[in-house]
DNA sequence: CTTTCGTAAATGTGATCACGCTTCAAAGGG
DNA sequence: CCCTTTGAAGCGTGATCACATTTACGAAAG
């Protein structure tokens, strides 16, 4: 699963195993918000020298995964409500275009595997596996949209779901997921179909639904989808 | 005008400075795609260490700024017909939803300083001075997104402006700029007529128009094929 | 018991070096 | 004259160290 065959790639560098751990443990939400992050301490745990977990870090500072305080520390970003908004925005533009570009590689085979995805996300839903719940929903719709070839919107989703991972888990370990509705059901039949519209209605519709809900649970539920007057 | 006053950034780094300067040359197009990055060189260039550039260039490489070929090697990214197409999707899909979020923020003065960048822009293209343009057409637009404070769409669009930079530059060197037409009027009579949905058209159009017309220039209409243009 | 202060540990940053690999060009053989 | 070989130079990568700054912790004073 984790494999990459990547024909053209010489060697995997240390610094790209130590972020796609990292990157893992942000979009699985398996760090906390707020928490500090060291150099030596991380690359004690992992086993390596500060030196590629420096790297390694460093671009999850530039995607914004990671933040560094005033003090040039680094740490988990923590939410706030306007951040929340722009990765509800740029996600409920970005990815329904990216499933839009992903459908005409999308073929039987490649649903059957989405079906299997989500009847695995269901059973995780049902016995209230968190974790396994966000794999399978990260590899769901990423299974859509990396069905074409991307050097910009999957790299930028992907970067969006990294910020969003530790609150999303967060949140869930804190209300649960029994409540949760997708329209994977739809998305599906919507690649069946060929029904781009469709597609993209049922992925903004995912992102929107599962989104908002989250964050007025965890926000104060005053604005919803009125006309933002400048939240500051 | 570029000073920061960042009321809590202890000091600059080296590598931050690189960074910038780095960035300013990418979305200014003072770079030739393709043409090969070397650590090393960069800091004889700029009169530092190797590793500050290292660091710098490490980050533009995970914001797909630069690119790393199979050989690990640094280079500035050759633009491909798809990659163009992911690039004006992305930009016409996050900008124009930027545009929304900043017009509450907007006030006259700030229409006032837009009008003055924009009578520069007019200019520079009279004077058929590219370099001058695309830093007013940064100004411009970045004049408006910046307006209201921005953790994730403002960080991702310059990201899409630093991969489109070299080529638009390269492009406008080639068939030249009076043909340019924007919708810089129609955007700041928008924002003060406080109409969201004008100005998100206005931009959207602006960015449709100007890089669909690039795009028709350089790749072949109708082509599928992924061979990469405009580069020599 | 609370507050203040000073010392020690820990942090990110930058410099320098060694290593494996690639690239390029000159020398050698066809 | 063209192709192959071979050597040196240059590349990114990782390790280790020194340094300035910040945090943490404990002792002393109130």
């Amino acid at each position: 699963m984790t494999e990459k065959p990547a024909p053209d790639a010489p060697r995997e560098t240390m610094h790209e195993r130590v972020y796609r751990e990292l990157r893992g443990r942000l979009i699985g939400g398996r760090v906390v918000p707020g928490r500090p992050v060291t150099l030596r301490g991380l690359a004690g745990e992992l086993g390596v020298s500060p030196m590629p977990v420096r790297e390694a870090v460093n671009r999850l500072v530039a995607e914004r995964a990671l933040t560094m305080t005033p003090n040039r520390r680094i740490s988990v970003p923590e939410m706030t409500h306007a951040r929340f908004e722009e990765l509800v925005t740029a996600r409920e533009r970005l990815e329904p275009a990216a499933a839009r570009r992903a459908l005409p590689y999308l073929r039987r085979s490649d649903v059957n595997r989405l079906r299997k995805i989500d009847d695995a996300l269901e059973e995780q839903l049902k016995t209230g596996n968190v974790e396994g719940y966000v794999a399978a929903n990260h590899a769901f719709h990423f299974g859509i949209y990396g069905a074409a070839p991307s050097d910009v919107l999957v790299p930028v989703i992907e970067s969006l779901w990294m910020q969003s991972g530790p609150f999303m888990r967060l949140v869930y370990g804190r209300v649960g997921t029994s409540w949760l509705v997708d329209y994977h059901e739809q998305a599906m039949d919507a690649v069946l179909a060929r029904d781009a519209d469709a597609l993209a209605e049922a992925i903004r519709s995912d992102i929107l639904d599962g989104m908002r809900h989250i964050g007025n649970s965890v926000f104060e539920e005053g604005e919803q989808s009125s006309k933002r007057a400048g939240t500051r």
